[in-house]
DNA sequence: GGCATTTTCGAAAACGTTTTCCTAAAATAT
DNA sequence: ATATTTTAGGAAAACGTTTTCGAAAATGCC
């Protein structure tokens, strides 16, 4: 930080011009000459002149800059295999429309021990993505209820507008895949806790009794989310059963990978001797052997949309609609469930 | 944006003090009086004051904000199952201490196509990290040779302090243990490209040659690194030598899987008809079954590290010095190599 | 009570932009 | 030639802070 940066002030005195002129010159005003539009360009350049966000920032009020809120109960946001490839996608399209990315930090570690929406405007972010957290916190409900542009992935906020994954379609899909496949005794490891998982189970449940298949209280199961070992302990649980399923659905796949191990554990065959199936469609789901019968999630849309649509309200905040934009995932078939008779 | 957010100008009329004293009252100077002091901060806790980040970095020159330079030649920075865990880490301890993260983007998205370093000044980064790029693209110098406060991860750069997991070592570990399970005939599939996967593979050869195991040419085949598919070639590749290896090195967990897909394929076992280590510890690695034999990487302490070097760099920029930080792995046994005799 | 300190506070400049008006000159019209 | 419009550019305020320096008020000391 020895020598200060160039600014417009020194292009100017290099011009001859007055700081006005050089800044409306950047900007291609119209009201600039275009010889002296290009002349200052060029000595901009030679000076190696860059833009400082910060007095932007002070005065336009506009950042470019998108506040991430991306934290999960096991502060693994980052980790978290459905989500960073949704945010991957969204920080690409982000950055293609020209904003920046930086998070909202959460838990204990706030700057200042601010909330949320104390960051988001003391950062001056244009707009705010919420995903991957206790929705019902409420801090995240005090940034919902501001008037600064948000976007929710996963979860849906009355006057706001979210991009979901059709997590009731998708799990129709597999249900009734299950079902063809001549599956009648189907347990359900339910990871309790979100909208999302909660939505998986409502399907679950409604799409059965539509196939008129009932499923005793003991075949549902609560595991946390993304718990392989907590989805260990259930699966054993459910093998225990005097009269055990033939196909146990997981909350996710990563989860599935837990039932996997508890189900070897047993000397058991996949899927000769039981059934699985996941959720999510990660990476691993496509790499295991055999390959995880699961719904593949749209992260890459998901991220795409939500971007999309948060820029646009950033750019157009009155005549912007709030919508639910609901992106579909598609059945991955795999090889964990067995075809009966 | 409808209402301005409250300033010092406005804490300072509702107290009847200078904006001047508002500030220093806040900031905690010690020429403001103990009872003026606790007005004041009534006063803004009051109005609902926060600080404008903007105003404040154009004063101060800090920005408490950390730039990340986190692009790979897939552009899946996020998705990179090793890099989002050490990213994870870093952002944690960063937080922490008080600072954001936003991301420099990279590829052909940039915000009017600044380069890194251009991005990082126009941001007003107080340091920056770097990993999982490119590093020998002018751009990754131009940042390195520059004089904001830089850490790297996984790469090491002459007179800028950088934070390695020991693959040296790693690899020496690992190829001593398959070499003590009995086998002679190793073969390696190199992730070619990097300064990681260049050592991983140094340190292969070299602890070979000192365990007197001589190994043929066409037992060492390139592959990208992180690539199943590529991988799932190399492997076809290697069993289809007259003399097969009887244990093939993945660059990375990853790349194990299409090695596994590979070999079981042909209906080959692992471990009993042929054994695989990986590279890298990735959660998959633990779940597979057979668990697979690997070496993973303290990703978590190398965020940890790199952040809080990069901190000390930041706050203390002549008085701290630069080092290289090796960060070691460990062994994972897994379940992937067969004891041979 | 007078002097020297110490304490407490404020005026104002500065950080690097953008933008609103305003003016002067140049171009065009009459 | 004069009147009118257009074009090109500048002065200055403003955004919300921090910080320096100086001044006034309070306190200490004899």
């Amino acid at each position: 930080m020895a020598e200060r940066n160039v600014s417009l002030k020194d292009i100017s005195v290099a011009c001859g011009v007055s700081i006005a002129t050089v800044s409306k010159a950047l900007n291609n005003h119209s009201d600039i000459g275009q010889e002296t539009k290009e002349h200052v360009r060029e000595v901009a350049a030679k000076l190696g002149y860059r833009p400082n966000a910060a007095a932007q920032a002070l005065k336009t009020n506009r950042t470019n800059n998108i506040g991430v809120l991306f934290v999960d109960e096991a502060n693994s946001g980052l980790t978290h295999d459905y989500f960073n490839h949704v945010l991957n996608s969204f920080k690409k399209t982000a950055e293609e429309n020209g904003f920046d990315i930086t998070f909202i930090n959460g838990g204990k570690a706030r700057i200042n021990n601010m909330s949320y929406l104390s960051h988001a405007i003391y950062r001056g972010f244009d707009g705010v993505v919420i995903a991957c957290v206790d929705f019902s916190d409420p801090e995240v409900e005090e940034l919902v209820k501001s008037n600064i542009p948000v976007v929710t992935i996963d979860h849906i906020f009355y006057n706001r507008t979210s991009v979901v994954s059709d997590n009731v379609n998708g799990m129709k899909e597999l249900v009734q895949y299950v079902y063809d496949q001549g599956h009648r005794r189907v347990a359900y490891v339910h990871g309790a806790g979100s909208s999302v998982t909660q939505n998986r189970l409502t399907s679950f449940y409604k799409t059965l009794q539509e196939l008129g298949v009932e499923i005793p209280d003991e075949y549902v199961v609560v595991s946390p989310y993304r718990d392989t070992d907590a989805a260990f302990e259930a699966t054993n649980k459910l093998l225990d059963l005097k009269e055990p399923p033939t196909c146990i659905f997981y909350p996710d796949d990563f989860a599935a990978l837990g039932g996997i191990n508890a189900i070897r554990q047993r000397n058991l065959r996949i899927p000769e001797d039981i059934s699985i199936a996941g959720y999510d469609g990660l990476e691993i789901a496509k790499r295991l052997a055999p390959r995880l019968t699961t719904v593949v999630q749209n992260s890459e849309k998901i991220g795409e949309i939500a971007a999309t649509k948060l820029i646009d309200l950033i750019n157009n905040p009155k005549g912007t609609l709030v919508e639910q934009i609901v992106v579909e995932g598609t059945l991955e078939p795999g090889e964990s469930v067995k075809k009966i008779i």
